[in-house]
DNA sequence: CAAGAAATTGAGGTGACCCTCAACTTCTAA
DNA sequence: TTAGAAGTTGAGGGTCACCTCAATTTCTTG
Protein backbone atom coordinates (compact mmCIF):
# COMPACT_ATOMS: atom_id res chain seq x y z
CA UNK A 1 0.00 0.00 0.00
CA UNK A 2 1.40 3.78 1.42
CA UNK A 3 5.11 2.95 0.85
CA UNK A 4 7.54 5.45 2.07
CA UNK A 5 8.12 8.34 0.65
CA UNK A 6 11.58 8.56 2.70
CA UNK A 7 13.16 5.26 3.89
CA UNK A 8 13.20 4.67 7.43
CA UNK A 9 16.53 5.51 9.23
CA UNK A 10 18.77 2.79 10.28
CA UNK A 11 18.21 3.25 13.92
CA UNK A 12 14.02 3.32 13.23
CA UNK A 13 14.37 0.14 11.21
CA UNK A 14 16.20 -1.89 14.54
CA UNK A 15 13.53 -0.56 16.72
CA UNK A 16 10.80 -1.28 14.45
CA UNK A 17 12.22 -4.44 13.95
CA UNK A 18 12.22 -5.32 18.10
CA UNK A 19 9.13 -4.01 18.36
CA UNK A 20 7.97 -6.26 15.46
CA UNK A 21 9.48 -9.65 17.24
CA UNK A 22 8.65 -8.23 20.73
CA UNK A 23 5.14 -8.07 19.87
CA UNK A 24 4.50 -11.73 18.12
CA UNK A 25 5.86 -12.98 21.43
CA UNK A 26 3.91 -10.81 23.86
CA UNK A 27 0.56 -11.31 21.94
CA UNK A 28 1.36 -14.83 21.36
CA UNK A 29 2.26 -15.59 25.19
CA UNK A 30 -0.65 -13.39 26.69
CA UNK A 31 -3.02 -13.08 24.36
CA UNK A 32 -4.14 -9.63 22.18
CA UNK A 33 -4.87 -7.39 25.29
CA UNK A 34 -1.22 -8.05 26.98
CA UNK A 35 -0.03 -4.16 27.84
CA UNK A 36 1.64 -2.37 25.09
CA UNK A 37 4.04 -1.26 27.83
CA UNK A 38 5.65 -5.15 28.31
CA UNK A 39 6.06 -4.92 24.04
CA UNK A 40 7.93 -1.45 24.30
CA UNK A 41 9.76 -3.17 27.41
CA UNK A 42 10.96 -6.49 25.97
CA UNK A 43 11.90 -4.49 22.65
CA UNK A 44 14.20 -2.09 24.85
CA UNK A 45 12.19 0.30 23.58
CA UNK A 46 10.43 3.58 25.15
CA UNK A 47 6.43 3.71 25.05
CA UNK A 48 6.87 7.10 22.93
CA UNK A 49 9.13 5.19 20.13
CA UNK A 50 6.33 1.83 20.05
CA UNK A 51 3.09 4.36 19.60
CA UNK A 52 5.97 6.19 16.95
CA UNK A 53 5.73 2.81 15.04
CA UNK A 54 2.65 1.70 16.08
CA UNK A 55 -0.05 4.26 16.55
CA UNK A 56 -3.04 1.69 17.92
CA UNK A 57 -2.91 -1.63 19.35
CA UNK A 58 -4.75 -2.59 15.70
CA UNK A 59 -1.49 -1.31 13.64
CA UNK A 60 0.23 -4.50 15.60
CA UNK A 61 -2.43 -6.84 14.81
CA UNK A 62 -2.78 -5.65 11.08
CA UNK A 63 1.71 -6.26 11.22
CA UNK A 64 1.35 -9.41 12.84
CA UNK A 65 -1.61 -11.35 12.54
CA UNK A 66 -2.22 -11.67 8.29
CA UNK A 67 1.27 -13.92 8.47
CA UNK A 68 0.10 -15.96 11.48
CA UNK A 69 -3.11 -16.49 9.85
CA UNK A 70 -1.40 -17.99 6.48
CA UNK A 71 -0.76 -20.85 8.68
CA UNK A 72 -4.48 -21.75 8.28
CA UNK A 73 -4.23 -21.51 4.25
CA UNK A 74 -1.58 -24.59 4.52
CA UNK A 75 -3.25 -26.73 7.06
CA UNK A 76 -6.23 -26.39 4.65
CA UNK A 77 -4.08 -27.17 1.49
CA UNK A 78 -2.76 -30.00 3.27
CA UNK A 79 -6.53 -31.35 4.12
CA UNK A 80 -6.92 -31.03 0.72
CA UNK A 81 -4.00 -33.11 -0.58
CA UNK A 82 -5.39 -35.47 1.89
CA UNK A 83 -6.74 -38.43 -0.46
CA UNK A 84 -9.43 -39.56 2.57
CA UNK A 85 -11.77 -36.34 2.45
CA UNK A 86 -12.94 -37.12 6.14
CA UNK A 87 -8.85 -37.40 7.40
CA UNK A 88 -8.73 -34.33 5.47
CA UNK A 89 -10.82 -32.81 7.20
CA UNK A 90 -9.98 -33.61 10.98
CA UNK A 91 -6.44 -32.90 10.10
CA UNK A 92 -7.77 -29.54 9.09
CA UNK A 93 -9.34 -29.05 12.61
CA UNK A 94 -6.10 -30.61 14.30
CA UNK A 95 -3.82 -28.22 12.73
CA UNK A 96 -6.10 -25.23 13.08
CA UNK A 97 -6.44 -25.84 17.11
CA UNK A 98 -2.85 -27.20 17.62
CA UNK A 99 -2.30 -23.71 15.79
CA UNK A 100 -4.56 -21.63 18.67
CA UNK A 101 -3.00 -23.77 21.53
CA UNK A 102 0.44 -22.99 20.96
CA UNK A 103 -0.32 -18.87 19.87
CA UNK A 104 -2.65 -17.44 21.92
CA UNK A 105 -3.01 -14.66 20.14
CA UNK A 106 -4.44 -16.74 17.48
CA UNK A 107 -6.64 -18.24 19.32
CA UNK A 108 -8.15 -14.93 20.60
CA UNK A 109 -7.81 -13.79 17.25
CA UNK A 110 -9.90 -16.28 15.78
CA UNK A 111 -12.30 -16.54 18.50
CA UNK A 112 -12.86 -12.71 18.56
CA UNK A 113 -12.47 -11.67 14.79
CA UNK A 114 -15.88 -9.64 14.12
CA UNK A 115 -14.07 -7.17 16.04
CA UNK A 116 -10.91 -6.90 14.61
CA UNK A 117 -9.58 -4.72 11.40
CA UNK A 118 -11.32 -5.08 8.22
CA UNK A 119 -7.19 -6.53 7.42
CA UNK A 120 -7.52 -9.18 9.96
CA UNK A 121 -10.72 -9.95 9.48
CA UNK A 122 -9.86 -10.39 5.37
CA UNK A 123 -7.10 -12.52 6.75
CA UNK A 124 -9.80 -14.99 8.73
CA UNK A 125 -11.84 -15.34 5.98
CA UNK A 126 -9.20 -16.12 3.37
CA UNK A 127 -8.47 -19.17 5.80
CA UNK A 128 -12.03 -19.97 6.07
CA UNK A 129 -12.65 -19.73 2.50
CA UNK A 130 -10.20 -22.96 1.90
CA UNK A 131 -12.13 -24.47 5.34
CA UNK A 132 -15.21 -24.33 3.41
CA UNK A 133 -13.75 -26.32 0.69
CA UNK A 134 -12.33 -28.76 3.27
CA UNK A 135 -15.73 -29.51 4.63
CA UNK A 136 -17.42 -29.58 1.16
CA UNK A 137 -15.35 -32.62 0.00
CA UNK A 138 -15.76 -34.37 3.38
CA UNK A 139 -19.95 -33.88 2.94
CA UNK A 140 -19.71 -34.74 -0.73
CA UNK A 141 -17.97 -38.17 0.50
CA UNK A 142 -20.50 -38.90 3.14
CA UNK A 143 -18.42 -38.97 6.11
CA UNK A 144 -18.93 -35.65 7.15
CA UNK A 145 -22.88 -34.94 8.45
CA UNK A 146 -24.89 -33.04 5.48
CA UNK A 147 -26.21 -30.15 8.28
CA UNK A 148 -22.87 -29.13 8.74
CA UNK A 149 -21.42 -26.19 7.05
CA UNK A 150 -18.82 -23.44 7.16
CA UNK A 151 -20.86 -21.20 8.98
CA UNK A 152 -20.55 -23.50 11.63
CA UNK A 153 -16.79 -22.90 12.12
CA UNK A 154 -16.91 -20.17 14.12
CA UNK A 155 -18.68 -21.97 16.15
CA UNK A 156 -16.35 -24.58 17.21
CA UNK A 157 -13.53 -22.01 17.02
CA UNK A 158 -15.22 -20.06 19.76
CA UNK A 159 -16.21 -23.11 21.78
CA UNK A 160 -12.11 -24.55 21.76
CA UNK A 161 -10.71 -21.02 21.90
CA UNK A 162 -12.18 -21.45 25.65
CA UNK A 163 -11.04 -25.14 26.23
CA UNK A 164 -7.57 -24.18 24.79
CA UNK A 165 -7.22 -20.66 27.40
CA UNK A 166 -8.66 -22.54 30.39
CA UNK A 167 -6.59 -25.79 29.95
CA UNK A 168 -3.15 -24.36 28.28
CA UNK A 169 -0.96 -24.26 31.76
CA UNK A 170 -2.84 -27.44 33.57
CA UNK A 171 -3.54 -29.95 30.81
CA UNK A 172 -2.41 -28.52 27.59
CA UNK A 173 -3.68 -31.12 25.65
CA UNK A 174 -7.32 -31.29 26.99
CA UNK A 175 -8.95 -29.99 24.08
CA UNK A 176 -7.63 -32.82 22.00
CA UNK A 177 -10.56 -34.73 24.14
CA UNK A 178 -13.11 -32.25 23.55
CA UNK A 179 -11.91 -32.35 19.55
CA UNK A 180 -12.96 -36.11 19.42
CA UNK A 181 -16.17 -35.31 21.26
CA UNK A 182 -16.85 -33.16 18.55
CA UNK A 183 -15.67 -35.08 15.65
CA UNK A 184 -17.71 -38.00 17.07
CA UNK A 185 -20.77 -36.12 16.62
CA UNK A 186 -20.06 -34.89 13.33
CA UNK A 187 -18.97 -38.03 11.46
CA UNK A 188 -21.20 -40.68 9.59
CA UNK B 1 -22.76 -20.01 60.47
CA UNK B 2 -21.25 -16.94 61.94
CA UNK B 3 -24.66 -15.49 63.35
CA UNK B 4 -25.43 -11.84 63.71
CA UNK B 5 -24.26 -11.10 67.60
CA UNK B 6 -26.30 -8.13 67.46
CA UNK B 7 -29.12 -8.00 64.83
CA UNK B 8 -28.80 -5.31 61.99
CA UNK B 9 -30.11 -1.88 61.94
CA UNK B 10 -33.21 -1.28 59.96
CA UNK B 11 -31.71 0.84 57.68
CA UNK B 12 -28.52 -1.57 57.21
CA UNK B 13 -30.59 -4.71 56.85
CA UNK B 14 -32.70 -2.45 53.68
CA UNK B 15 -29.42 -1.40 52.45
CA UNK B 16 -28.06 -5.05 52.47
CA UNK B 17 -30.75 -6.30 50.29
CA UNK B 18 -30.65 -3.85 47.79
CA UNK B 19 -27.33 -4.13 47.48
CA UNK B 20 -27.81 -8.32 46.67
CA UNK B 21 -30.55 -7.72 44.65
CA UNK B 22 -28.42 -5.40 42.40
CA UNK B 23 -25.54 -7.62 42.15
CA UNK B 24 -27.73 -10.53 41.46
CA UNK B 25 -28.82 -8.10 38.52
CA UNK B 26 -25.53 -6.85 37.35
CA UNK B 27 -23.29 -9.57 37.84
CA UNK B 28 -26.42 -11.41 35.69
CA UNK B 29 -26.04 -9.43 32.83
CA UNK B 30 -22.49 -8.05 32.83
CA UNK B 31 -20.37 -11.56 34.16
CA UNK B 32 -18.67 -11.78 37.52
CA UNK B 33 -16.00 -9.06 36.74
CA UNK B 34 -18.72 -6.50 36.39
CA UNK B 35 -17.37 -3.37 38.06
CA UNK B 36 -18.75 -3.40 42.01
CA UNK B 37 -19.34 0.82 41.77
CA UNK B 38 -22.14 -0.16 39.00
CA UNK B 39 -23.92 -2.74 42.03
CA UNK B 40 -23.64 0.14 44.48
CA UNK B 41 -25.14 2.84 41.97
CA UNK B 42 -27.98 0.07 41.16
CA UNK B 43 -28.87 -0.21 44.81
CA UNK B 44 -28.70 3.46 45.82
CA UNK B 45 -25.48 3.36 47.69
CA UNK B 46 -22.44 4.86 48.21
CA UNK B 47 -19.71 2.39 47.46
CA UNK B 48 -18.60 2.88 51.12
CA UNK B 49 -21.53 1.16 51.97
CA UNK B 50 -21.24 -1.55 49.72
CA UNK B 51 -17.69 -2.08 51.70
CA UNK B 52 -18.98 -1.74 55.02
CA UNK B 53 -21.27 -4.98 54.12
CA UNK B 54 -19.44 -6.60 51.21
CA UNK B 55 -15.47 -6.18 52.12
CA UNK B 56 -14.42 -8.44 48.46
CA UNK B 57 -15.98 -9.21 45.43
CA UNK B 58 -15.91 -12.86 46.76
CA UNK B 59 -18.30 -11.51 49.65
CA UNK B 60 -20.82 -10.92 47.19
CA UNK B 61 -20.39 -14.44 45.39
CA UNK B 62 -20.45 -16.39 48.64
CA UNK B 63 -23.82 -14.75 49.28
CA UNK B 64 -25.45 -14.64 45.80
CA UNK B 65 -23.58 -17.69 43.94
CA UNK B 66 -24.53 -20.94 45.89
CA UNK B 67 -28.35 -20.01 45.81
CA UNK B 68 -28.25 -19.69 42.19
CA UNK B 69 -26.47 -23.27 42.00
CA UNK B 70 -28.74 -24.67 43.79
CA UNK B 71 -31.19 -24.91 40.32
CA UNK B 72 -28.58 -27.31 39.30
CA UNK B 73 -29.51 -30.08 41.76
CA UNK B 74 -32.98 -29.13 40.56
CA UNK B 75 -32.40 -30.28 36.97
CA UNK B 76 -30.36 -33.20 37.74
CA UNK B 77 -32.77 -34.66 39.71
CA UNK B 78 -35.60 -33.99 36.81
CA UNK B 79 -32.56 -35.62 34.82
CA UNK B 80 -33.08 -38.54 37.39
CA UNK B 81 -36.92 -38.54 37.51
CA UNK B 82 -36.83 -39.19 33.08
CA UNK B 83 -37.52 -42.64 31.92
CA UNK B 84 -35.36 -42.68 29.50
CA UNK B 85 -31.83 -42.23 31.03
CA UNK B 86 -30.63 -40.93 27.29
CA UNK B 87 -33.13 -38.07 27.46
CA UNK B 88 -32.40 -37.40 31.11
CA UNK B 89 -29.10 -36.66 30.54
CA UNK B 90 -29.29 -34.55 27.28
CA UNK B 91 -32.14 -32.96 29.16
CA UNK B 92 -29.73 -32.29 32.18
CA UNK B 93 -26.92 -30.66 29.53
CA UNK B 94 -30.11 -28.43 28.02
CA UNK B 95 -31.28 -27.01 31.37
CA UNK B 96 -27.78 -26.49 32.75
CA UNK B 97 -26.30 -24.51 29.87
CA UNK B 98 -29.96 -22.72 29.72
CA UNK B 99 -29.44 -21.74 32.94
CA UNK B 100 -25.85 -20.54 31.86
CA UNK B 101 -27.57 -18.92 28.82
CA UNK B 102 -29.74 -16.70 30.97
CA UNK B 103 -27.21 -15.73 33.71
CA UNK B 104 -23.80 -14.48 32.81
CA UNK B 105 -22.92 -15.25 36.55
CA UNK B 106 -23.92 -18.88 36.26
CA UNK B 107 -21.67 -19.05 33.54
CA UNK B 108 -18.47 -17.27 34.59
CA UNK B 109 -18.81 -19.02 38.15
CA UNK B 110 -19.32 -22.40 36.41
CA UNK B 111 -16.28 -21.80 33.96
CA UNK B 112 -13.95 -20.85 36.10
CA UNK B 113 -14.97 -22.58 39.27
CA UNK B 114 -11.29 -23.15 40.25
CA UNK B 115 -10.88 -19.99 41.25
CA UNK B 116 -13.29 -19.01 42.86
CA UNK B 117 -13.94 -19.13 46.69
CA UNK B 118 -14.41 -22.96 48.73
CA UNK B 119 -18.11 -22.39 49.66
CA UNK B 120 -18.59 -21.72 45.55
CA UNK B 121 -16.59 -24.39 44.42
CA UNK B 122 -18.33 -26.32 47.26
CA UNK B 123 -21.60 -26.05 45.38
CA UNK B 124 -20.35 -26.37 41.82
CA UNK B 125 -19.17 -29.91 43.40
CA UNK B 126 -23.25 -30.58 44.70
CA UNK B 127 -24.00 -29.87 41.40
CA UNK B 128 -21.59 -32.32 39.53
CA UNK B 129 -22.22 -35.09 41.94
CA UNK B 130 -25.79 -35.35 40.77
CA UNK B 131 -24.53 -34.59 36.87
CA UNK B 132 -22.11 -38.10 37.47
CA UNK B 133 -25.30 -40.34 38.39
CA UNK B 134 -27.46 -39.12 35.39
CA UNK B 135 -24.28 -39.85 33.22
CA UNK B 136 -23.33 -42.85 35.23
CA UNK B 137 -26.83 -43.79 34.54
CA UNK B 138 -27.11 -42.95 30.80
CA UNK B 139 -23.43 -44.88 30.50
CA UNK B 140 -25.15 -48.21 31.88
CA UNK B 141 -27.87 -47.88 29.42
CA UNK B 142 -25.51 -48.19 26.83
CA UNK B 143 -27.12 -44.85 25.11
CA UNK B 144 -23.84 -42.54 26.52
CA UNK B 145 -20.57 -43.86 25.22
CA UNK B 146 -18.49 -45.86 27.87
CA UNK B 147 -15.26 -43.71 27.58
CA UNK B 148 -17.08 -40.44 28.63
CA UNK B 149 -17.30 -38.99 32.14
CA UNK B 150 -17.96 -36.48 34.91
CA UNK B 151 -14.51 -35.31 34.24
CA UNK B 152 -15.50 -34.61 31.23
CA UNK B 153 -17.69 -31.89 32.01
CA UNK B 154 -15.82 -28.99 32.98
CA UNK B 155 -14.43 -29.43 29.44
CA UNK B 156 -18.06 -29.23 27.77
CA UNK B 157 -18.99 -26.34 30.40
CA UNK B 158 -15.99 -24.39 29.57
CA UNK B 159 -16.36 -24.58 25.62
CA UNK B 160 -20.00 -24.14 25.96
CA UNK B 161 -20.01 -21.03 28.24
CA UNK B 162 -17.90 -18.46 25.29
CA UNK B 163 -20.30 -20.01 23.09
CA UNK B 164 -23.08 -18.83 25.12
CA UNK B 165 -21.28 -15.59 25.69
CA UNK B 166 -20.41 -14.74 22.45
CA UNK B 167 -23.21 -15.22 20.85
CA UNK B 168 -25.57 -13.61 23.76
CA UNK B 169 -26.35 -10.93 21.70
CA UNK B 170 -26.65 -11.42 18.04
CA UNK B 171 -27.59 -15.41 17.97
CA UNK B 172 -28.61 -16.60 21.30
CA UNK B 173 -29.99 -19.86 20.40
CA UNK B 174 -26.59 -20.55 18.61
CA UNK B 175 -25.68 -22.55 21.53
CA UNK B 176 -28.09 -25.43 21.09
CA UNK B 177 -26.66 -25.89 17.66
CA UNK B 178 -22.91 -26.33 19.45
CA UNK B 179 -24.75 -28.65 21.68
CA UNK B 180 -26.41 -31.09 19.23
CA UNK B 181 -22.88 -31.87 17.84
CA UNK B 182 -21.53 -32.56 21.11
CA UNK B 183 -24.42 -34.76 21.88
CA UNK B 184 -24.20 -36.34 18.74
CA UNK B 185 -20.77 -37.27 19.19
CA UNK B 186 -21.41 -38.79 22.82
CA UNK B 187 -24.40 -41.01 21.92
CA UNK B 188 -24.33 -44.25 21.31
C1' DC C 1 -35.89 13.14 73.77
C1' DA C 2 -31.21 12.60 74.35
C1' DA C 3 -26.78 10.10 73.91
C1' DG C 4 -24.22 6.89 72.09
C1' DA C 5 -23.82 3.07 69.02
C1' DA C 6 -24.38 1.76 64.28
C1' DA C 7 -24.20 2.80 59.66
C1' DT C 8 -23.36 5.80 55.70
C1' DT C 9 -20.84 8.90 52.94
C1' DG C 10 -17.71 10.24 49.22
C1' DA C 11 -13.40 12.47 48.48
C1' DG C 12 -9.12 10.82 47.74
C1' DG C 13 -5.11 7.51 47.59
C1' DT C 14 -3.43 3.34 44.77
C1' DG C 15 -2.43 0.91 40.68
C1' DA C 16 -2.76 -0.60 35.94
C1' DC C 17 -2.90 0.81 31.53
C1' DC C 18 -3.50 4.22 27.94
C1' DC C 19 -1.56 7.88 25.14
C1' DT C 20 0.91 12.62 24.18
C1' DC C 21 4.41 15.90 23.43
C1' DA C 22 8.29 19.13 24.32
C1' DA C 23 12.96 18.44 24.99
C1' DC C 24 16.60 15.80 23.68
C1' DT C 25 19.61 12.54 20.95
C1' DT C 26 21.08 10.28 16.79
C1' DC C 27 21.54 9.74 12.11
C1' DT C 28 22.41 11.23 7.33
C1' DA C 29 23.69 13.66 3.46
C1' DA C 30 25.96 17.46 1.54
C1' DT D 1 32.29 18.01 9.77
C1' DT D 2 28.02 19.80 10.71
C1' DA D 3 23.22 21.44 10.18
C1' DG D 4 18.89 19.99 10.15
C1' DA D 5 15.76 16.18 9.64
C1' DA D 6 14.38 12.01 11.78
C1' DG D 7 13.68 9.51 15.69
C1' DT D 8 13.62 8.72 20.76
C1' DT D 9 12.55 9.60 25.41
C1' DG D 10 9.86 9.33 29.68
C1' DA D 11 7.44 12.24 32.77
C1' DG D 12 2.93 13.32 33.15
C1' DG D 13 -2.06 13.71 32.29
C1' DG D 14 -6.34 10.85 31.49
C1' DT D 15 -9.41 6.88 32.58
C1' DC D 16 -11.26 3.31 35.20
C1' DA D 17 -11.73 0.44 38.90
C1' DC D 18 -10.27 -0.71 43.49
C1' DC D 19 -10.46 0.23 48.37
C1' DT D 20 -10.11 3.23 52.92
C1' DC D 21 -11.39 6.13 56.62
C1' DA D 22 -12.49 10.57 59.07
C1' DA D 23 -16.47 13.10 59.26
C1' DT D 24 -21.25 12.93 59.29
C1' DT D 25 -25.90 11.12 59.54
C1' DT D 26 -29.35 7.92 61.22
C1' DC D 27 -31.19 4.68 64.22
C1' DT D 28 -32.26 2.66 68.76
C1' DT D 29 -32.70 2.26 73.47
C1' DG D 30 -33.36 3.82 78.10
Amino acid sequence: MALQARPLRADAVRNRDSLLAAAKQVFGERGLDAPLEEIARRAGVSIGTLYNHFPTREAFFDAILPERLAALELIAEAAMADPDPWTGFTGFLEGLFALQAEDQSLNDALARRLSLSEEVRASCHRGFELAARVIERAKESGALRADFGVQDLPLLVSAMSQVIRESADAAPQAWRRCLSFFLDGLHR
